[in-house]
RNA sequence: GGUGGAGUGGCCGAGAGGCGAGGCAACGGCCUGCAAAGCCGUGUACACGGGUUCGAAUCCCGUCUCCACCUCCA
């Protein structure tokens, strides 16, 4: 079975062939450093995760490249309205956005390029486009330099649109465009901009558009011939589609395959359009652990629209401790086993298609049904081997609760933990005394005061264990 | 106007011509002092209208609704 993968450009699913046996090379873009991330710019990022963990997985040599793009128009706006510097404002949302990476389990990319420090790789394909026909200085002198869509006959191949059926901009101010569909490669300096966030170029002082820095950057740290470009589905025009002229223009084959997560709604709406702060990362790994944001949105396909609410959210966690919950008594009764490395046909082949985690996590779940009636019996090879699958399904996914970085975010301090443990192992021997000499009120007060801290207490045929409740209840939506 | 995608049981969410994915919730049972957890069982869902077929959620035709993109977006 080899991995298949869907090809936005080809429109459909085929085996992924690297281009370097062994090896695979991915570029994502980041994202635009203008605000706080929310549910959908961190869904990307974890697509991406179980992409690059997959390729591990079958022992690929990784390397993924995500760039910050730290000068754009909206950064200098949103910056302006706050009185901030410009590169202050970026550099605050990219530590923003480094946070919630970390926070979500995505591991970091091999190298994160800032636009701002490839400015003469843009100039040098800058001057090659010009040099080959395909772009132009605007003739306004205003500094700007456009790509000249219709000197590039498969402009439109990756969006599959025609240029004289699109929609031309209506609002935008046409400048020294030829035609309305061509884009900035780069943006004349203008006075109402910080001379900081413009640099110096045969063609005038200015900063760069915006496609322009993945072109650059892919091929720099890739090759120009690279295995696969990804991102969310809204990049795919313009922005794919201006990064794939821009660099086959030049010369580049550039990716072979271009994935596109869907996007996240909220009431129905793509989140970027619906504002409010109830989809902020930071916000929303008040109410559920980080770790059961990660499994909800490990839990749909990447190529299907995730509608979020806080209430799906708060039941997809429910089916994750679950989960956990066997991950805890399989390891209690069999005293941990490692993950396995060599996971479930059947979860591999549901993999392979296509990144297919809904039906994975189909047979995770079996798994886990499975663990639990083995669990009855105590200890046994079966069990291990049981648990090791079920950890080793869940590594793969970025989801293993006793690995990084889930495992020593536990909240405590390994002296807290022991005293803590010895505290509510007095109390539960007490509990078990009054059990002993059937005194249930007590007993159960003391069950009560417990879980009324948070402390949950489950009796079993081995003794009564007890666990810290995931999260604090919430109340309301 | 152009290009794509979606509509599945109370909820989430796969599947893409024939054996009831899976989870959450609910109900009954087992276990338990009672719980919790777990286990066993309970469901006749595929937007609508036609058609093709022995058989359609899946294919075809038509209709409705929703979403995304068309040079700021993950």
């Amino acid at each position: 079975m080899t991995l298949r993968l869907y090809d936005t450009a080809t429109a459909a699913v085929r085996d992924f062939e690297p281009v370097h046996p062994g090896k695979v090379g991915i570029y994502h873009c980041g994202l635009t450093v203008q605000g706080a991330p929310h549910v959908g710019h961190i869904y990307k990022e974890v697509v991406f995760d179980v992409l690059r963990r997959w390729f591990e997985y079958a022992g690929y040599e990784v390397t993924v490249i995500a760039n910050v793009t730290d000068i754009e128009d909206k950064i200098l706006a949103k910056s302006a309205e706050r009185g901030v510097p410009w590169w202050a404002h970026a550099y605050e949302f990219e530590r923003e956005l480094h946070w919630a990476y970390d926070v979500l389990g995505c591991r970091p990319p091999t190298y994160e390029p800032r636009a701002t420090g490839h400015i003469p790789e843009m100039l040098e394909m800058i001057q090659q486009l010009i040099d080959s026909g395909h772009a132009y200085v605007a003739p306004d002198g205003s500094g700007d330099v456009y790509f000249d869509v219709k000197s590039w006959p498969a402009y439109g191949e990756l969006s599959n649109q025609k240029i004289d059926d699109m929609e031309p901009a209506e609002d935008a101010d046409p400048r020294g465009k030829r035609d309305p569909r061509d884009f900035a490669l780069w943006k004349g300096h203008t006075e109402d901009t910080p001379r900081t966030a413009s640099w110096p170029t045969p063609w005038g002082r200015g900063r760069p558009g915006w496609h322009l820095e993945c072109s650059a950057m892919a091929g720099k740290y890739l090759g120009t011939e690279f295995d696969i470009h990804g991102g969310g589905l809204d990049l795919r025009f313009p922005h794919h589609e201006n990064e794939l002229a821009q660099s086959t223009a030049v010369g580049q084959k550039f990716a072979r395959f271009w994935m596109h997560n869907a996007l996240v709604t909220a009431a129905g709406e793509k989140m970027s359009k619906s504002l409010g702060n109830g989809a902020i990362v930071r916000n929303v790994v008040r109410r559920v652990r980080p770790i059961e944001l990660r499994w909800y949105l490990v839990q749909s396909h990447y190529r299907s629209v995730v509608e979020y609410s806080l209430a799906s959210l708060e039941k997809a966690a429910t089916g994750f401790q679950r989960i956990e919950g066997f991950i805890a008594r399989a390891t209690e009764v069999t005293g941990g086993v490692e993950p396995a490395t060599k996971l479930p046909v059947e979860f591999v082949a549901e993999m392979d298609n296509d990144l297919s985690t809904p039906a994975a996590i189909a047979v995770l779940h079996n798994t886990v049904h499975d663990g639990n009636k083995l669990i009855e019996d105590g200890d046994s090879p079966a069990l291990r081997e049981n648990l090791a699958a079920v950890r080793g399904m869940l590594a793969v996914l970025g989801l293993d609760p006793l690995a990084e970085p889930w495992v020593s975010r536990t909240g405590a301090s390994e002296e807290l933990t022991e005293i803590l443990d010895g505290l509510v192992g007095a109390l539960l021997e007490q509990r078990q005394a009054a059990r002993e000499r059937k005194d249930y009120a007590a007993s159960d007060e003391i069950r009560d005061r417990l879980k009324a801290l948070g402390v949950v207490v489950e009796d079993t045929p081995q003794g009564s264990r007890w666990t810290i409740a995931p999260h604090q209840p919430t109340e309301g939506n």
